[in-house]
DNA sequence: TTCGTTGGTCAACGCTTGTTGGCAAAGGTA
DNA sequence: TACCTTTGCCAACAAGCGTTGACCAACGAA
């Protein structure tokens, strides 16, 4: 009778059922708490000053999400809108794909928020591979050459994907930070490209002890 | 005389000076926080913590780094140990680099420590920007044709070595965490290596509005 | 020996955290 | 009207945090 009724985030996409007087609250909330776990990360995003963001009192959270968690999971349901690739020439993926996920980045700060929160909390990386799986999969394996490799393709995309994320929205290294739009397109988009499209590499590229030559010691 | 000869962390990389006698406990100190740091991430690793890794006081931390950023920046002196790339043929590059990137992040959880902290914590980003600029830059000016664009290169090929490391050994993505070395190696190099050593790509591949096509809902 | 320095423990401080329960006002229904 | 549910605030809790200062034991030089 007590942990029934409490958390009611509506499971559907689409809720639009049983209108309740709280619900601005409640969606006051959410963004509050959107916007603090994509600037701080998970631990730093305190229920106090979530709370104070959306103008109510702490204990609100509690009643509405049960607790921080889950709070972070209503908080963290997020769409990448991967666009339907059907009418594009397959060899312009690659290019279409980075635009998107540049937009979808700088769009808004949900995207790093993800980001920040699983790297450093487990439901927050479960939550991403969750994501992942399910959003970027499908549109792989409707590209890739053989369906069976999609799973690996996925991860070699979203690696690229991720490590531009980071690099220029969340650790603003200067040059990632400062490049433009167009020139890292141009960089990026034949990654992607191959990672999708190419035939899969031989495996005997690796030359085969040429890694620290162990007796040069200053440049 | 209080925020004096405190914090004595020998600042270059051979001390061996003055040795003290607590100089086993500062090591056991610093053991056990890289090792917090690297699981936990910033502020989960707690100083108290640490201390009864190390078998150790709390006050012992302070008293020998400060306070807990200091401690976390002794922690955090980070070697990447990039080969010297003298010897190898320009056309390797990428792969001995992707095979040293991997070696290097399977042989401590240092560098998965740096990423964490670096994601939540400005004081950890800044470091990995030193890192990555001090360490990476130098060995990118030095086999990219146009040494004015080593930056934004070295950058691209952050983006990607720091992408897997996050999709394989931070998030655990199934498909890049169970992937061959040898298969990553084989798609990785051709990127590291167009990264350091292809001519700038043209900007013209951006097809102009093909994002998003809107009337599409549902496959 | 004596004395100053160093290595280390202990107990506590002020503060913030997530979380809880009580209580008052507002709204809806009968 | 009366009653019950919902919405919200307030005050407090137990626990954990980083940090501090007092205190004791061991050492090294005088």
């Amino acid at each position: 009778m007590k942990e029934d009724a409490v958390v009611d985030t509506p499971p559907t996409p689409a809720p639009a059922r049983a209108p309740r007087r709280s619900d601005v609250t409640r969606a006051a909330i959410l963004a509050a708490a959107r916007e603090r776990f994509a600037a701080d990360g998970y631990e730093r995003a305190t229920i106090r000053a979530i709370a104070r963001d959306a103008g109510i009192d702490p204990s609100m959270v509690m009643r509405y999400y049960g607790n921080k968690e889950g709070l972070f999971v209503a908080a963290s349901e997020i769409d990448l809108r991967i666009p339907r690739l059907g009418a594009v020439p397959s060899r312009h993926v690659g290019a279409v794909l980075v635009t998107h996920f540049l937009d979808r980045w700088e769009a808004d700060d949900v995207l790093t928020g993800m980001l920040r929160v699983g790297v450093t909390n487990e439901a927050g990386a479960e939550r991403m591979r969750e994501i992942f799986k399910a959003q970027l999969g499908p549109m792989v394996a409707g590209v890739c050459p053989d369906p069976a490799e999609a799973p690996r393709r996925a991860a070699l995309v979203a690696s690229q994907i991720l490590g531009m994320a980071l690099a220029r929205y969340v650790l603003r290294f200067p040059p990632a930070a400062t490049m433009s739009r167009d020139e890292l397109i141009a960089w990026l988009a034949p990654t992607i490209q191959r990672y999708l499209t190419a035939e899969r590499p031989e495996q005997s590229e690796r030359p085969d002890q040429p890694d620290q030559p162990e007796e040069l010691e200053e440049s």
